[in-house]
RNA sequence: CGAGGUGUAGCGCAGUUUGGUAGCGCGUUUGGUUCGGGACCAAAAGGUCGCAGGUUCAAAUCCUGUCACCUCGACCA
């Protein structure tokens, strides 16, 4: 590819908070369409060719069978497993011109159910993993960050269908390799998996595969002794109450104008893991209201919340409606007509401040058995720096922030049972399949590669997945020498495969060094009159590991085996999972 | 869905308060000089001012409606 003749505009202004946004943007990767839906140029698509290769490559290597699921289906498959009602507004819903009710596709496990269904009747052809690479939409309220939070998006998506759950965990297994591998080779082989929550999916094993960086929306807890790594959404919270030797009258007293528990806990000098917060929510069907009591230095985990009362939920509107008082609720004389629930948090800790339902009030000295009762303690809460670590109890949990760029489910019957999937197994019986499925977002991949391989000047591509293995600059292309070295170098590096961008340009150099930094294709190679007054082109590498001069007549050789040794540098950190 | 903001040349913006010839920088085109980290000189092209309606002799500017995008929140495999 000539640069001259490459659409895409670089330019100088940064226009972005997300870096891998930025340099996308301004190395001409991409065209904002829409909110959150963005047109592809050829250094992007090339990448993203690359990326598919290698998650193709890895998906054979356990089995896979490559297939195609429509973008547009009908609701009526959607409403087979219950989720055509199932799902927000996030689900892209339409009409066709006869009045029937479409849907865009968000993910497939219907069409994996609707397409295995009629041709694995027979425990024969079990078990067997299919899976496509193909684009998802999803109406996501708000979009962000690039390729990291998009609407309309390449994802790789595959379904395996197992007759035991043996068959099923130990195929997980062979897809968290695959995963580990394909990030491997991609470039980013510090991607973690974490235990995950899984949601709308179903099922109960899952995994998601981050990347660590303060710009993820994600929060990982991690312990730090015993490697427990795991999605905040889905991780254990344990604190620890150190009871106090004597228990404290309980006591009312003035709190003024203060109502939150940094004010409350500044004001009366009590730390604020010595206080119980009042959280008031809503049901979603039925406006219903619902008071987590949690200590005060610990979040909701809303996605617990919801799987404890076993649907929607979302704070409190008008709290005052229900007859409490907001900025005051304790548990001691609540009167409002709604659940109460108790978190663990607070289990075993003794002389806590609370709300006294009462404005401008709250009790000092609350001991929750002496002065309420034995709630039934539950985990609701989002795990905190310093934690106690739910696998080996040491109190060294850290939190950090990650992107999620994969992820994998043991499904189970869910689909097969609602969608009425079976087989026939050796005794004779029809059985549903057991599911697993398994997603990588690869546009977000892309960014994500680009976020971590990244300096001030641009992205620093793997060579496995870069648009270009070389990138010529040829500065001063007006003189003879320059062009026709230029020429010969571009023709003989494509006539043994390599994959070569040409900066043609009779631009200035400081213009060319950009504009390839930007593209941030590995290796570069400067050919100018100083040059080639002393028979030899300037090869240096993105990171800038590498600066050195190559003798013009074995220039093609050099380059070659340099490209040999960095995708085996790549590849070997692959081959070493085990 | 809630709060705030912005729509004017390919990109970034001024002009809107107080209605009266459509502006600036970058980029683009042409010619020339330069040229190893975003050069310089000269000339030129390029805009139904988001869209619709209204007020007015006259609307980018005032009024009404509407759409899109951005930021924050809610939300989210």
């Amino acid at each position: 590819m000539r640069i001259s003749k490459l659409l895409g505009e670089r330019f100088k202004e940064r226009a972005f908070e997300i870096e891998s946004q930025n340099l996308m943007t301004r190395g001409g990767y991409m065209k904002q369409v829409g909110n959150g839906i963005y047109s592809l140029f050829t250094p992007a698509t090339r990448i993203q060719r690359k990326i598919e290769r290698i998650i193709r490559e890895e998906m054979d290597n356990i089995g896979g069978q490559e297939v195609l699921f429509p973008v547009v289906m009908p609701a009526s498959l959607w409403e087979m497993s219950g989720r055509y009602n199932s799902i927000g507004s996030e689900l892209c819903r339409f009409k066709d011109r006869s009045g029937a009710d479409m849907v865009l596709g968000m993910t497939h496990e219907e069409a994996a159910v609707h397409l295995a269904m009629n041709v694995a009747g027979t425990y024969t052809k079990y078990p067997f993993m299919i899976y496509q690479i193909q684009t998802k939409f999803r109406d996501e309220p708000r979009a962000r960050g690039g390729l990291i939070r998009v609407r309309e998006f390449t994802m790789k998506d595959a379904y395996s269908f197992h007759t035991s759950q043996e068959d099923l965990e130990q195929y997980y297994e062979q897809c968290h390799k695959a995963y580990q591998r394909i990030f491997a080779r991609v470039g980013l082989p510090e991607v973690i998996s974490v235990l995950s929550d899984s949601g709308m999916m179903g099922g109960k094993v899952s995994h998601e595969f981050m990347l660590l960086t303060d710009i993820g929306e994600d929060t990982i807890v991690m312990c730090s002794d015993c490697g427990f790594k795991s999605n905040i959404e889905a991780a254990e919270c344990i604190v620890e109450n150190i009871p106090d030797d004597e228990l404290l009258p309980l006591t009312k007293v003035e709190t003024f104008e203060y109502t939150t528990i940094e004010e409350i806990s500044g004001f009366l000098k009590v730390p604020m893991n010595k206080t119980c917060k009042a959280v008031v929510y809503q049901r979603n069907d039925d406006d219903s209201y619902i008071i987590v009591f949690i200590r005060g230095d610990v979040e909701i985990n809303e996605v617990k919340l919801r799987n404890h009362v076993k649907g929607q939920v979302h704070p409190a509107q008008n709290v005052e409606m229900a007859g409490i008082v907001a900025g005051t609720i304790g548990p001691v004389g609540l009167k409002a007509n709604c659940t109460v629930l108790f978190d663990r948090s607070l289990k075993g800790g003794t002389n806590f401040v609370c709300g006294a339902n009462e404005e401008g009030y709250h009790y000092t000295g609350f001991n929750i058995e002496r002065d309420y009762g034995t709630p039934e303690y539950i985990d609701l809460g989002k795990a905190i720096e310093g934690g106690i670590c739910p696998k080996c109890k040491n109190k060294s949990i850290t939190v950090s922030n990650g992107i999620e760029v994969g992820n994998i489910f043991q499904l189970g019957t869910k689909y097969t049972e609602s969608m009425g999937m079976t087989y026939d197994s050796p005794e004779g019986d029809r059985v549903n399949p057991i599911m697993g499925c398994y997603g990588i977002g690869v546009g977000r991949l892309i960014a994500s590669i680009c976020e971590a391989k990244h300096d001030e000047y641009g992205p620093i591509w793997p060579i496995t997945v870069a648009p270009w293995q070389v990138h010529i600059c040829a500065l001063r292309s007006d003189t003879e020498e320059v062009k026709a070295a230029a020429e010969k170098l571009y023709a003989e590096l494509q006539n043994i495969g390599i994959e070569v961008l040409l900066d043609d340009r009779q631009v200035s150099a400081g213009f060319m060094f950009s504009d390839a930094d930007l593209l941030g294709v590995p290796i570069r190679v400067i050919i100018s009159p100083k040059t080639l007054q002393r028979g030899v082109f300037e090869l240096t590498t993105r990171d800038k590991s590498i600066k050195e001069d190559i003798e013009a007549n074995s220039a093609v050789e050099h380059i070659d085996n340099l490209i040999r040794k960095l995708v085996a540098d790549i590849n070997g950190v692959a081959d070493s999972i085990k």
